[in-house]
DNA sequence: GTCTATATCGCGATAGAC
DNA sequence: GTCTATCGCGATATAGAC
């Protein structure tokens, strides 16, 4: 172990979590090839050489950091999203909430467990905004489809009677809106002149709500 | 010129055009910084040094990409939008008809005009969903705030009694999601197991009409 | 004016010294 | 476990061929 020698030393974070770290700081802003590794050793404050020696590779390195946060993420979510269900039925299940529901641990995570859940988060959106042949998105895939196929499992019960293709167009709707909002491109800042903020995730979600809920109820009505 | 000497010469491009094609084709693949200007030039079967003749940096080509088209497709989108006003009042536009009208000539000009065309347009979706803070996004800023900023003028008028910040918030989310079916990450084409195809634009606009109509109306009578 | 060859320098990756 | 040296590829500036 790197440095750990005695038994009262500081618990100071290993040479590998600095690395995830500044790993999840560079990905978040710059994309992956935008990243360079030698820009994220310096804000690691690690040699560059030592990339190589923990993480083989730039992918390899942008897989762990996906893995490192995925558990918990994944589970908050699903956590939540079967919470609002309650003893009951989905049909029961206001569509807003049910939507509040999923991504209330994303606005949680992002505002109020630290900077490195933040970069974490925002790295995702960009993730899930990128074509699927791009080899650095599949680690993301093979995490995270499972919860959206869930959701959208958790959607056909709430909509029995609805098309099944209105489903995934709904939910690929939402992912779209989420995930631009994640990635805080700061257009709705400049187009509202500063009255809508797009690091104002908690805004976000009170309209996203209701926004889509209705979205949702009139294709579900099949009126398209 | 380059490649014109006599009258009845073949029109063939010259290499400028040649290499703006490749560089459209690429960009709109792989992005500005996952993009090289080797892989441009080979695409465009020129020779490497001459990217930097009629390009000097990477940059200058990326904004001269965005640059060739963008009065024809801003033009059409407004005129498009105009279009469906008819000689009436706004308020009286159906909501759904003033969305699929803005993106109409998106939906066209993708499916209907060549594969320039449908790589342009994924090309600036993907630019849409990069953070304003890239300098590679400054062009695409300058050229088609204005076409966005006519838009939120617009339901502003068609719902005069809404709050502002909804109708900003509207117009993100809508953005978000078109932005996300244009860049066609095919994420709903494996969920939906085939179902739903991401390149299938004439489906989305016709699913994204009602359910962002139903959005908006919910929003603007202030349910949030 | 158009195009090619080449040199410089930063980046990803690796073998090996300490 | 950490750092050095180095290689091949990337962006790009330049000299000069046509």
């Amino acid at each position: 172990m790197p440095k750990r020698s005695g038994k009262s030393e500081k618990p100071r974070k290993d040479s590998r979590e600095l690395i995830l770290d500044g790993a999840e700081t560079v990905f978040s802003e710059k994309g992956f090839y935008g990243s360079t590794t030698r820009d994220i050793a310096a804000r690691s404050g690690v040699h560059l050489g030592l990339l190589g020696y923990y993480f083989p590779t730039k992918l390899d390195l942008y897989r762990a950091v996906i893995t490192r946060r995925a558990e918990e993420y994944s589970g908050a979510m699903l956590a939540s999203l079967h919470g609002v269900r309650g003893g009951g039925d989905w049909e029961d299940v206001p569509v807003g909430a049910l939507i509040q529901a999923l991504f209330r641990p994303i606005v949680d995570f992002s505002l109020n467990r630290g900077p490195g859940w933040k970069n974490y988060i925002r790295l995702l959106a960009r993730a899930a905004n990128t074509r699927r042949t791009e080899p650095y998105v599949q680690t993301f895939m093979e995490t995270f489809n499972p919860v959206s196929l869930e959701f959208i499992d958790v959607l056909k019960q709430r909509f029995p009677n609805a098309a099944e293709e209105d489903i995934y167009w709904s939910q690929s709707f939402l992912a779209g809106a989420i995930n631009h909002a994640l990635i805080e491109t700061e257009a709705v800042d400049r187009y509202s002149n500063g009255l809508c903020k797009s690091s104002d995730l908690e805004t976000v979600l009170a309209k996203l709500g209701p926004f889509f809920a209705a979205g949702m109820i009139r294709l579900a009505q099949g009126e398209s």
